[in-house]
DNA sequence: GATTAGCACTCTCTGCCAGAGAGTGCTAAT
DNA sequence: ATTAGCACTCTCTGGCAGAGAGTGCTAATC
């Protein structure tokens, strides 16, 4: 195990900032020429091949350059890379696409994550845990017409869920305005659980049938709900997916439910890092080799979650975690003010 | 131009399905010594010259066998086709799964277009439309957390809206209940216009920010939130999208909000045909070389619209066709059962 | 007149081969 | 420690030949 001496570290930077470049194995002859080494080939060979040795480069057949390895990723992103700054051009054009279609958190998210996709190339997901209990807050029923009425539940997490139901005979809205309070001073403040148990334990319970359809309806949530996705078909783009079936595998392996519970994995077992970069196939059973993981926590006063890029391990990491880094702190500080802007000056009574 | 003899149709009719079925070229040896014909491939040949000549076939190179045009598919369509019929067990398997979990319109239709495309190899889409006019039924106020109220607006069709909001100082729900009931009184049926329109007109208007923030909340719908689109993947794999160009193209293509107002215009502004079939770049302008629709309308309790399937126009028309149209009926039927089954005994006092 | 056998022709597809090009590893010289 | 030199390996490209598939046309046949 030779150490990485300052001439070794240069050239696999190098090697790692070219290669995220072009995709194109890189040849010691191009490194002896274009950069500021000022050595011959032959002696950027006899480095690689040293590094060779270490595992932070290989070669894909014996006559083409070198690629890094997952190991070269890593030790490139933890020792070598260059933070790609955001300059100041970037940022007002971020701000200004934010700043004219956010309304709400539910508006904000998927607006980031699109923008983030086609920031960087890759697939940009965010997701928001809800740290409630999920009890049920408010019951309404509104009357859509003669023979259909909706059914709208609202959990303390926020989520609202709807149904329709018909009901016989009819009822109008003052009727079904005493029902839902019925159900708000018999329900609220209860899990779907236990609902469940009261309507086994009460053998004579009032609006029974509705309440089943509410212990229903506010069980467990979808999660991607809360998920946004964006960016799939650009990272498609990327010549690691030039063939039909590579591209089939990676569009699967990309399925927002699959990466959420892989971000949202990554970001919670770990340390209480608030970012991180996760290359290829770590420890971590659940990611591919062939992929890697920009993701920075973010905090919000309605929830928290995740942010983060997934691509090909041939990501430009410098470029990409600055600018996940920015938006995560954007979405907080963001949502802040968002909810200050709505602002009533108190009971009028 | 000849007319289409009795044979001369049977050779269409097996070029088509063999083309379907195989995606390669068919050539005159095979459909003599495959089929019912009993003619030799020399006369087959002439038949493929005179079919060539009307424009109903043709060939990609000189010495491979005849292809299908998109004339020789809507000839097919229209007078050929044998549509396969629907299986005992399929219908079985169908409504089994449809069952299990059904339990109302939001869960239906995704659920639907999953099975459909699944079913036909290629991408489904569910349309549902709403006819009301998107008037304000009922607003109201949710104390989600110490600093953070939910407000939930319910329109005409069943839509609902939420927004966080944040209000100084702080109000119980009992309070907030007051003024859910002031802006009832005040908004309840009117539309996001007429809503403006009260702000602008009454110098003095109670709760004038919260007003605002509804009429801005509940305006122009986001269309696909009602639109339900599966089996992208699945289409991705027929031999048609075999390098990244076309299967980047076609992915472009498959997006949900132009498929949504594709199929939306090729069932509105079409004669009352309850089922379409649209093959190819027809008359319409907005349908491109090389796809194919079918289509039918479905009609429904609270709400009607299109379920579709989207693909190649090398397309198995006679096995897609009746499966669309029954899913339609399907739907249909299994709404009116769905209302019926959520039924109160009536108000109990 | 419709059908078919026969045949020359065209086009694709595959494998093969040679040559160019790129890059390496190793050795010997600096 | 560095580098020039060189043989070696591997990929990539284009050309070419041969096989295979299918056609169009003509002349013979039913």
């Amino acid at each position: 195990m030779n150490t990485l001496t300052e001439r070794r570290a240069a050239i696999l930077s190098l090697v790692v900032d070219e290669y995220i470049r072009t995709a194109e194995p890189v040849s010691s002859k191009f490194l002896a020429d274009m950069s500021e080494l000022s050595v011959s080939p032959a002696t950027v060979r006899n480095e690689f091949a040293l590094l060779e040795a270490n595992g932070l480069l290989t070669h894909p057949h014996t006559s083409g350059g070198r690629i890094p390895t997952e190991n070269g990723y890593r030790t490139y992103v933890e020792q070598l890379m260059f933070e790609e700054p955001i300059v100041e051009k970037e940022r007002i054009t971020v701000e200004h696409q934010l700043h004219q279609a956010a309304g709400s958190v539910d508006e904000l998210l998927p607006l980031v994550s699109t923008i983030l996709a086609g920031w960087v190339g890759n697939v940009a997901i965010i997701t928001r845990r809800s740290e409630k209990k999920r009890e049920l807050l408010q019951v309404q029923l509104v009357d859509i017409s003669g023979d259909t009425t909706l059914l709208v539940c609202v959990l303390d997490d926020g989520t609202v869920k709807k149904k329709f139901l018909t009901i016989y005979p009819y009822l109008n809205q003052a009727l079904l305005n005493q029902h839902a309070n019925v159900l708000n001073e018999l329900l609220a403040g209860l899990t779907s659980l236990e609902i469940r148990g009261l309507i086994k334990s009460s053998t004579d319970l009032e609006l029974s049938d509705l309440v089943s359809v509410i212990a229903e309806l506010i069980v467990d949530e979808n999660m991607s709900e809360n998920t946004y996705l964006d960016g799939i078909e650009v990272a498609l783009q990327q010549p690691e997916f030039s063939n039909q079936e590579s591209m089939l595998e990676a569009m699967g392996y990309l399925s927002i439910y699959r990466l959420e519970r892989l971000i949202n994995s990554v970001m919670t077992d770990g340390l209480d890092l608030s970012t991180r970069i996760v290359i290829g196939r770590d420890d971590d059973e659940n990611i591919s080799t062939g992929w890697s993981i920009v993701a920075s926590k973010y905090g919000l006063d309605t929830g928290r979650g995740v942010i983060a890029v997934v691509g090909p391990t041939r990501m430009a990491y410098g470029y990409v975690l600055p600018r996940v880094r920015y938006l995560a702190g954007l979405i907080t500080q963001l949502n802040r003010d968002l909810g200050r802007k709505n602002i009533l000056d108190g009971p009028d009574d």
